[in-house]
DNA sequence: TAATTCGCTAGACCGA
DNA sequence: TCGGTCTAGCGAA
């Protein structure tokens, strides 16, 4: 039996047969109707550059090698010898096999009394996607034999993989996402004792309900409830359901962390069926310690946390979220509210019964749904990522941006018939981090209302250097070029111009790709599946192409270069500043800029501003481009805060464009860690001010605000200032508000995880602020200190406004006084 | 085992 | 009580 096929490679995990090493490879047919797993052999290898010139001798002694793993002999199955390059030269080296993946480390060490060795630390699936020319979770030609085993059944085996053109299509998942609410009154989950409560769970994609599975009494008018007699029958019943649905990505919030090794424990200790993988493999759970967290693997299932995704996106800058809660992260993405409860309600509510306990099933349902929308919305993205990285889905969910460069990279040396080099050690990654690596210019700007302003940017900065230099660890300062016939950088170093580096060549490719997709997307129809998808792409290159210069510079890289990183930075600098030099030449002022930002201010004629731009694009070399973000008839600058000089403050503007539309960076109001009355405050000042220019409606909002505060008719929620404890409550020098809050309430008996994102105010009892500071559940409305939000909080936010657009400090207080608004 | 540096600001802390 | 310095957090890019 044989059959050829198309379908989507959707994972792939290690795997034996017949004590032969391979990897289980899990499709999803074409048409979305079936998914199916096979096996194919594949042998773990790593590479060794012997220290002897005699290759023959040493892949004698190599191929005789052994050494204990857990107990067994572990050996050398083969050696070849080939020829790779390494750096600027080819070499010929051996290619060690081994007959285990979990051999590789203990031989490969071994190993090194021969020589250097390479490559031993390359996920083993992730070798086989690259060796086999793979892209995972895209489409793939198949061919599947059988054969019957030593036991008689058949087994599917995979005899040829092809990797057909990509295009950008989500595989069509069966999904499924689930949560679950615990008993757990010591506020520390423990799940060898305190049982699980309710698992709900919400099928298809966009879910339309959910469903929550209870062995709780209560509630009999709400139909989507599934009884069941006990806590044991319940897991049972969510892994029937999850087979007889025949999911292939089940998505939690958290649930690497937290679900799925709670519900593992807990079938342990019941002794329950909860057989939630595919195949019969035991429970199919299988929890990893990866560093301070842990990661669930559900057997030929893709278990996608939604939480992993949403922290990724956050940290590099593609979505910002306030808190990374699920309950954040659904409303910033979907603008909707979500049913919330409080944590320690959960358990109170399931013991008290009643009206409680509904609203309690409401919510479960509710995180079921939301956590289904959350990953309808970040899937495709990493989707996308997963196949520029060339990593399974379920990889690059756990994967940090430099991870994924590097999987761009592995699979770019691969294809060089290059060498990785090897990931630094210790002492190494020590010594890289002692000393930064000086970064950007910013421009001082001058405090002040300006009018017609033109802001430029430099398009992708640090990627189009990196490539229009041959910025790489490989090309620095090469035997082969003369430095005057090379890329000079303004340190000193050149970077070759005969050979093109991996870094450079990876970065266009992704450059390249990007900028077709954007192109195609121009043309297309706004909304459609395809144009989504699309969508997605692009952004994912986006994402890794901004990641290259943080990979470059990151210490613990297999390609760091300190001095390319130098040089793509001094070379920014380079260029920002003879560009404003340029700029003044011509006639304009510069006011502002900032690493790849340019403000003039023009005369109101926009030719004299696009001849500018034409005339610095035909200086420009490679990919380098300046854009024209966009004319701005107003724009605001201030100054700083202790310092009576004309300087203003960087990194702090509002513009508004011909449309009207307002922009505004830096600001007090964009800052989290301010109060919501000081921002608002501030935001309207500077909303009047950009559009109307009226300074004295501006100062009577102020006013009128300082009343408010004063008659304590500001409600709680508007004084609540956000902020994390970023480190253990402990470790702290210095008594912080936000701190001595946490203590507080701690000491009150109210539980503060630490590391939490925390809402604090300003009371009335104390002297100090941080005296005064309480958290905002232990909070009473009307108890605020009116005079630290007017002096504190307002007045700073506005203020330098005010000063930079010509009030005078003094005078303004005194006019406040007249109006009767009482001191400030 | 989360890419980087630059910059602003607060409130605590400390010594005179 | 003051002014300078330090610690810590968040945002821009």
């Amino acid at each position: 039996m044989e059959t050829k096929f198309r379908a989507y490679l959707i994972d792939a995990e290690p795997a034996f047969r017949n004590r032969e090493a391979g990897v289980r490879l899990t499709f999803k047919a074409e048409d979305g109707k079936r998914t199916f797993a096979a096996f194919k052999a594949f042998k773990p290898y790593f590479y060794l550059i012997p220290e002897s010139t005699d290759l023959e001798a040493a892949r004698e002694k190599v191929s005789k090698l052994s050494a204990i793993v857990r107990g067994r002999e572990a050996k050398v199955s083969s050696v070849e010898i080939v020829e790779r390059k390494a750096g600027r030269e080819a070499v010929r080296l051996l290619k060690v096999f081994c007959s285990s993946p979990g051999h590789v480390p203990k031989l490969s060490e071994e190993a090194r009394a021969f020589g250097k060795t390479h490559e031993y630390d390359i996920p083993f699936t992730r070798r086989f996607v690259i060796d086999e020319g793979l892209v995972p979770e895209s489409l793939v030609e198949v061919e599947i034999g059988a054969e019957v085993g030593k036991d008689g059944k058949l087994r599917k085996t995979v005899k040829r993989t092809r990797q057909l053109p990509q295009s950008p299509t989500l595989p069509p998942f069966k999904m499924m996402s689930f949560d679950i609410e615990t008993h757990n009154p010591s506020g520390i989950p423990n799940p060898s004792r305190e049982p699980a409560l309710m698992i709900s769970y919400a099928v298809g994609s966009p879910a339309k309900d959910a469903k929550v599975i209870t062995y709780s009494k209560a509630g009999d008018k709400l139909d989507f409830l599934t009884r069941v007699s006990g806590e044991r029958e319940m897991l049972e019943k969510f892994a029937e359901i999850v087979r007889a649905e025949r999911v292939d990505l089940l998505c939690g919030y958290n649930s690497d962390e937290f679900d799925l090794p709670y519900l593992k424990e807990r079938a342990a200790v019941l002794k329950a069926d909860f057989r939630i993988g595919r195949g019969n493999r035991g429970a199919g759970i299988q929890v990893k310690k990866l560093g301070a967290r842990r990661r669930s693997r559900i057997n030929g299932r893709i278990h996608f946390d939604a939480f992993n995704a949403a922290s990724i996106l956050n940290y590099v800058g593609a979505f910002k979220f306030n808190r990374l809660t699920l309950g954040s992260v659904f409303a910033t993405l979907t603008g909707e509210e979500k049913l919330d409860t409080k944590k320690p309600d959960i358990w109170r509510a399931y013991d008290a019964g009643g009206k409680g306990l509904e609203h309690l099933f409401k919510y479960s349902a509710a995180d079921a749904i939301a956590c289904s929308r959350v990953c309808d919305f970040v899937l495709p993205l990493q989707a996308e990522l997963a196949k520029v990285a060339r990593m399974t889905l379920f990889d690059v969910n756990r994967s940090t941006p430099g991870q994924m460069v590097e999987g761009l990279l592995a699979a770019a040396s691969s294809q060089r018939g290059e060498v990785m080099p090897n990931k630094p050690g210790y002492a190494t990654v020590q010594a890289r981090q002692d000393d930064a690596i000086q970064g950007a210019f910013v421009k001082v700007p001058s405090p002040g209302l300006y009018e017609n302003i033109a802001v430029f940017d430099f398009k992708s900065l640090y990627p189009s250097i990196i490539t229009s230099h041959n910025i790489d660890p490989a090309t620095i300062n090469c035997p082969c070029c003369h430095p005057d016939d090379a890329h000079l950088s303004p340190t000193g170093n050149w970077f070759c111009k005969k050979r093109r580096g991996i870094v450079p060549e990876t970065l266009d490719k992704v450059l390249d790709e990007r900028f077709e997709i954007k192109e195609k997307m121009r043309k297309m129809k706004k909304g459609t599946p395809e144009y989504r998808q699309l969508d997605a792409r692009q952004f994912s290159l986006k994402i890794l192409a901004n990641s290259f210069y943080g990979y470059l510079v990151y210490a613990r890289s297999r390609y760091y270069s300190r001095e390319a990183g130098e040089s793509t930075t001094a070379l920014a600098r380079e260029y920002i500043q003879k560009t404003m030099a340029q700029a003044e030449k011509d006639g304009f002022t510069v006011l502002y800029g900032d690493t790849d930002s340019i403000f003039l201010l023009h005369d109101g004629d926009k030719s004299g501003v696009l001849a500018f731009q034409k005339k610095i694009n035909e200086s420009l070399p490679g990919r380098m481009e300046l854009e024209l973000e966009d004319f701005y008839p107003r724009g605001i600058f201030v100054g700083k805060k202790h310092q009576k000089e004309e300087k203003g403050a960087k990194k702090k503007y509002a513009l508004i464009n011909e449309s009207g539309a307002i922009k505004i960076r830096g600001f007090e109001l964009v800052r989290r860690d301010w109060s919501g009355v000081a921002r608002t405050t501030q935001r309207k000042v500077l909303e009047i001010l950009l559009k109307d220019g009226d300074m004295d409606k501006a100062v009577k909002l102020v006013g009128e605000m300082i009343a408010q505060l004063r008659e304590g008719k500001v409600p709680l929620k508007d004084l609540a200032v956000t902020t994390q404890l970023r480190k253990s409550a402990g470790s702290y020098k210095v008594i912080s508000p936000e701190l001595a809050a946490v203590r507080r309430a701690r000491a009150a008996g109210v539980k503060v995880g630490e590391h939490e994102v925390i809402e604090y105010i300003i009371s009335r009892q104390g002297k100090t602020v941080s005296e005064k500071a309480l958290l905002f559940p232990m909070a009473k409305e009307g108890d605020y200190d009116a005079e630290y939000y007017v002096n504190n909080q307002v007045l700073p936010a506005v203020l330098k406004i005010l000063v930079a657009l010509g009030v005078d400090e003094e005078d303004f207080k005194t006019k406040g006084k007249q109006k009767g608004l009482g001191e400030w």
